[in-house]
DNA sequence: CAAAATACCATGATATACCATAAAGCATAA
DNA sequence: TTATGCTTTATGGTATATCATGGTATTTTG
C-alpha cells in the first residue's frame, strides 16, 4: 500500500436482521486502493467498533515480533485483545459487510450504525451512543480552549 | 515468506473423540498461502495449547544462535521446551487435525476448544479457562493502559 | 493380525455471493 | 435557479458455496 488514505465523515447506514451494513462508498474505494482489507473489533474502551486496513494489524505484529521479546506478558495481553478480537470483513458485490452478532452487541446496535472517520482507522456507533459522544467530546474541546475566538464559537 | 498473514478471531469449534477439530479456515487459508505447516505445543505460561507456522520457529532458532546474549540462559531454557515439546499438525481433506491426548490434557479440553487468533500465532483454550483468562488480561490492560506504548496505535 | 492412526465421504447448517429495485446524488441544458 | 436524464449507492430478497462435524474406509505400525 503506502498510498495516502483517511477515513472521513459520518454516515449513517441501516443494518438488517442479518447483521448486513453497506460500507460507505468512500470507504469501499479504499480499501480499492490499498489492496488490503478491512479488519473489525470491538473498542478497548468504548461502546463502540473500531475497524482499520490490515496493514495496520499487520504492522503492530511485526513490530512485536521484532521486539526480541518472545515471552513478554504484555504483549501477550494485548495480542490476545486485539487479535483474538479482530476479524477480516470483506464487501460484496454490492458493498455490504456483514457486522458479528458480538460486535453488534458490545456497540449496543441495533438497526442504524453510525460509520465515524477517524484518519487511519474508523468507529461504528449506535446513533443514540454517538451523539451522546460527540456531545462529551465537544464539552472537552471547549474545556481545555476556553479563549477560544467568538466568531469560532458561532460556527456550526 | 515474509508472505502476510495474522491468526486473528476466536472460534469454538467441537472436539470429538478421536481428539479431532476443525482447524479454522481462515487459519488454513494461512497454510496454504504460506507453505508452511501448524506446528503447536504445550504453552509454558499457561493452561493452553500454542500454536504457529513452522517458519516462525525456524526464525526464534535463528534469533537465539545469533544472540551471543551472556545473559539468555533463560530465553534459553524456554527455546529448549517449545523445540522438544511441539510437533508438527497436518489437517485433513476435511480441515481436521489430531490433538493429542497431551495438549488436550495441558490445556483441560474435553469437547470443545477454542481458537484465539494472536497475530503470528494463536493459542487454543478450553472454554471455561478461556473465559477466565479473558476477563483477567482485559482488567490487566485496563490498569496498565496509560503506560503502554504499543497500545498507542490502538488508542482513540 | 490387531489396534491405532490417518484419509475420505455425506449431511445439514451457516455464511457468502449475486440479482433486482428503489433511492439519492450529479451533471447538463433550459 | 429549475427540470431532466444518467450514474452511483443503498437495501430487500434469494440462490449458491463453504464449512463444521458425524460417520466410515483405508492405511500404517507394532
Amino acid at each position: 500500500m503506502r498510498k495516502n488514505f483517511l477515513f472521513m465523515d459520518t454516515i449513517t447506514n441501516k443494518v438488517d436482521a442479518k447483521g448486513r451494513v453497506s460500507l460507505p462508498s468512500d470507504y469501499r474505494a479504499i480499501v480499492k486502493e490499498s489492496e488490503s482489507q478491512i479488519v473489525c473489533y470491538r473498542s478497548l474502551t468504548s461502546p463502540c467498533i473500531e475497524g482499520c486496513l490490515e496493514d495496520m494489524l499487520e504492522k503492530l505484529a511485526t513490530e512485536i515480533e521484532n521486539s526480541n521479546d518472545f515471552f513478554s506478558q504484555e504483549q501477550d495481553d494485548l495480542t490476545n485483545l486485539i487479535f483474538g478480537d479482530a476479524r477480516r470483513f470483506l464487501f460484496d458485490s454490492t458493498g455490504r459487510i456483514v457486522l458479528s452478532e458480538k460486535l453488534l452487541a458490545h456497540a449496543q446496535i441495533k438497526d442504524t450504525a453510525v460509520f465515524v472517520g477517524k484518519g487511519r482507522k474508523f468507529q461504528i456507533w449506535s446513533p443514540e451512543n454517538w451523539e451522546k459522544e460527540e456531545l462529551k467530546i465537544r464539552q472537552r474541546i471547549m474545556q481545555q480552549r476556553p479563549v477560544l475566538s467568538p466568531a469560532k464559537r458561532s460556527e456550526n
